[in-house]
DNA sequence: CCTCTTTATCGCCTATCGACGATAGACGGT
DNA sequence: ACCGTCTATCGTCGATAGGCGATAAAGAGG
């Protein structure tokens, strides 16, 4: 229970709280919101790493694409402003990991949508 | 079994294959493809539309939404791109309906990528 | 053939995306 | 204090998105 290891302090908590409706124009603009952040290769790959990872510095991520560090950087910018991703500063550093409260939703706001009961 | 109904032959069969690799950078292509189609609140309300009505006029489209005939018509196009949609032309109109493949399609690749044992 | 209806396309405009290099800012180590 | 490291932001550029009105294209019907 030491404050020795502050490398791990990352991802765990998760407050965010993703609610709100599930049909209407809020949920369709919501629902698009989520897509748009998902609508490109490269911030897939992220994620996908992420999911791999656990967690994640951006540093790495750099190392595995194809592209930039500032391009990751602002990829990594509008998967935050999706929610998606959450990044925690560690020092120098800045630990990326995935906000799955996110990725529920994003699954329920689709589920909504497009099945046959919704 | 007479042909006397032109206008109920647009949705039904639906022989598109999606076949493909759910990782790698092929799926991850795929995924964003399907997820820049969904981007969009006007897409999404289109579909939700054509997931209500099942099979739907782009007239009728253009009546239930905000934006203008030609407008409506560009973003039918992108979801036809993206295999989301089908349009049947029947006489001067066309008869637009989902294409549920590629919404499964999607759910499998999402799946794929951001589920834990994935 | 002409006309009406319906849909797709064109042209134009502004706004945003996506990429990069360069630079700034924050922190740790010496 | 001074570096070196890591990340975010800035400025720029070309490409694409997204909106509209105007126009073209295609079929139905007189």
């Amino acid at each position: 229970m030491s404050t020795d290891l502050k490398t791990e302090e990352c991802c765990p908590p998760a407050k965010e709280e993703f609610v709100g409706p599930l049909h209407g124009e809020e949920a369709e603009t919501e629902l698009a919101s989520f897509a748009r952040a998902l609508g490109h290769p490269i911030r897939v790959a992220i994620l996908r790493i992420l999911m791999k990872r656990q967690e994640c510095i951006c540093g790495e991520l750099v190392e595995e694409l194809p592209v930039a560090q500032s391009t990751v950087s602002q990829h990594l910018k509008k998967l935050k402003e999706a929610r998606l991703i959450r990044g925690t500063v560690d020092g120098p550093r800045v630990c990326y990991c995935i906000e799955p409260q996110a990725l529920d939703r994003f699954r329920k706001l689709f589920d909504a949508t497009f099945t046959t009961e919704g």
